[in-house]
DNA sequence: ATTGAAAGTGTATTTGCAACACTTTTCAAA
DNA sequence: TTTGAAAAGTGTTGCAAATACACTTTCAAT
């Protein structure tokens, strides 16, 4: 076995998990911000942290961070990077860990993001974070385009049923760039895993669209990544 | 400014860097790997890690740690992903990140890698390794590869000059699949940064090969990736 | 009956990728 | 000096995927 020497040498840092919460609502991915009423940088703008627990998987402070802020847990988040540089904190070292989360905006807990004196700011709109958290932020917005063009991650971001419509326009604020209607609807007519639930949403237009679903079981026999 | 309280209520952990390192050789992708002659984990295989120090960042403990075992500095590195569960390292909890190297195998520093008891292993004969590392080494060539499809990070493994039998063979090692020789000629043909040197190299064939180098510079000013 | 507003639908063109085999060069050996 | 071996180098065709592009349908409200 190690001698506990081994690791005694060493020293032992803090560390935290920022997560950057994207949602989507009327056709714009908005990040939900904190605007600190605590120390440290009281009244300045930043992402929603936490400090990692003993016995708490680095992952699982991540969820338990965002379960705070949101009351959401089992929502598609992944890791985006870890920041270590020495002085990224000025208060103390700490290495933080940024994910990212998509959330069906509908359903988080208003009262908690309330107490949390935290806001959706749409993308356009972001103000200046602290320490690196615009880092953070362009990282994972980096991260979170690049995975939408390879697997349909979006969809986390709309709810349980959604028209074409809705799907091309998160595609557009994801992408940031205009897609074509026939095109778009093509590309997701070969997707067996996107499928018609026969519901018709009627409250955007007379005619009355179609709602999808996305079907988990039918996307992970078809793909791996 | 952040009371101190606000940081010691929370734990800390050791951090540590673990370095999938990639080197090529006759035709082969080879990592750089340990036969463990100290604890823990003596003499098993692993990846070469060490310990994040104070006032060190954690890129800068990743170049170190690359530099302890092969006297190379400025090689290609990127951060892969931190792995953070609570019981991967079975002695004590340390939150590890890994990122990958890539080295021109023709430089390292011998006597290094022999006082550190490691040795090129060619990937197809990659053994276990310890802890997580099995998955650190899958998670890295996966990015690796995306990169390599991406960017012309593949020349890091590469001599300064190179033919261009070199870099096919390079990348059919990179994606693990042969490629045609004029379909790969004609992508190179069409990236000016790929420049041919006027230099010739005879030593595999009578007839001589045109030796390339990579122009960083033209690189540059085309792709933001 | 008319209008407005969103949903829904097909074709032609372009472009990028994949498949495919022979010629050239040079040196060394016969 | 001829011949053979071994690697370098070179274009065209076909196919599939992506793009560009505009009108019709539906239905509720007036």
């Amino acid at each position: 076995m190690a001698p506990k020497a081994y690791y005694d040498i060493h020293p032992k840092f803090h560390a935290a998990v920022d997560c950057i919460i994207f949602g989507f609502e009327e056709g714009e991915l908005s990040l939900l911000l904190l605007q600190r009423d605590f120390e440290p940088a009281k009244g300045q703008w930043s992402l929603m942290g936490g400090f990692v627990e003993d016995g708490e998987d680095l992952d699982d402070a991540a969820r338990r961070v965002v379960a705070e802020l949101t009351g959401l847990s089992d929502l598609y988040m992944r890791q985006v990077h870890t920041y270590g540089e020495v002085e990224r904190d000025p208060g103390e070292r700490v290495l933080s860990t940024a994910y990212y989360a998509l959330v069906n905006i509908k359903k988080y807990d208003r009262e908690l993001v309330r107490a949390h004196n935290a806001f959706w700011v749409r993308l356009p709109e972001i103000p200046h974070l602290i320490f690196d958290h615009d880092r953070m932020v362009a990282d994972a917005l980096r991260f979170m385009r690049y995975q939408a063009t390879v697997k349909p991650v979006g969809i986390n971001l709309l709810p349980e049923e959604f028209t074409l419509t809705q799907l091309q326009t998160l595609y557009e604020a994801i992408l940031g760039e205009p897609i074509d209607k026939r095109n778009f609807r093509k590309r997701i007519a070969q997707m067996d895993y996107i499928e018609k639930t026969g519901h018709i949403d009627k409250t955007l237009s007379r005619k009355g669209a179609a709602l999808y679903r996305f079907n988990r079981e039918k996307f992970d026999g078809n793909f791996k990544i």
